[in-house]
DNA sequence: CTTGACCTTCCCATCATTGGAAGGATTACA
DNA sequence: TGTAATCCTTCCAATGATGGGAAGGTCAAG
């Protein structure tokens, strides 16, 4: 199987496996003589497990802890279910400080009449210097919501 | 006034600013004669108003739109609101995606053992080639949750 | 006049991912 | 068999917002 092929049965894209491999996440594969990498079923059941995992939003770190846990029939489940539970935290608390972002933004705009006047709470809000307006400050990784 | 003290006074450090002026968020500003930035009291409001805008989890590219609408002052009020809205379709959007992401792990977590036995739902439902586990998946920008 | 605290610009790193260029390999079809 | 299309390879760059740090200039207090 090429990259091509991996890739679709994948679900992980042709780069990302590429850049999987680089980092070492997954191993390094065996090539053909002019330097196609060849996958097998195997190769293709760890890519699954990948995506699934990032799907989940586990970073690439957890998932390699996870990997390596998966594929050590010794493992305790308590090693797994500490990352899950670690990540949940992680979810919860980023979940309570968009929710707080949002409520406080629906506020506002609650109050403006979003007509042709240019009087605007929201903007009368930002501008003032004594408001206290979202406790939680988003860290830099997940402060911009726009899609690239 | 110099970098130091407006980023203290506003909140917004040094290098942010530099580079907000860089990228055009705001204005280049007066130098002394050795190159020093001079800032005033209306330096920093704008200031104040950029980082209570990204502590609401505005983009720049939004912050660069709501600024310009705060300084216009026959803006109407329902283009803020628009902006203001569609940023809060986005929060709700991430939320509920964080949300499925956490419920399906805490379902995981809570039938896992997670005691020294190498049995565990976790790793059986990454590894299930079957399963369908979070419909919403994560751009790249909000997969990793991990913090640097 | 020295010391320390500030400032300047420039480059690099993050994290996961995509895009593209340049060039070689394989496949499909006439 | 020739050739065109489609794959593959590696390498480089960009994304967005931010932090870190180096090398060197400037300023204020002692």
């Amino acid at each position: 199987m090429n990259i091509g092929q991996a890739a679709n049965a994948s679900g992980v894209s042709a780069k990302m496996i590429r850049y999987y491999e680089s980092i070492g996440l997954i191993p390094k594969i065996v090539r053909t003589e002019s330097g196609y990498r060849v996958y097998g079923d195997h190769d293709v059941h760890t890519l699954r497990f990948i995506r699934r995992a990032r799907d989940l939003g586990f970073s690439v770190e957890q998932i390699a802890d996870l990997v390596s846990l998966w594929q050590d029939r010794e493992r305790a489940s308590k090693d797994v279910k500490a990352i899950a539970l670690e990540h949940v935290g992680v979810l919860e608390r980023k979940i309570k400080e968009l929710q707080e972002m949002s409520s406080t933004l629906k506020h506002l705009a609650r109050t403006c009449h979003g007509d042709g006047r240019p009087q605007c709470p929201i903007i009368e809000e930002l501008a003032n210097d004594d408001a206290v307006l979202a406790s939680a400050k988003p860290d830099a990784k997940f402060g911009a919501l726009g899609k690239p």
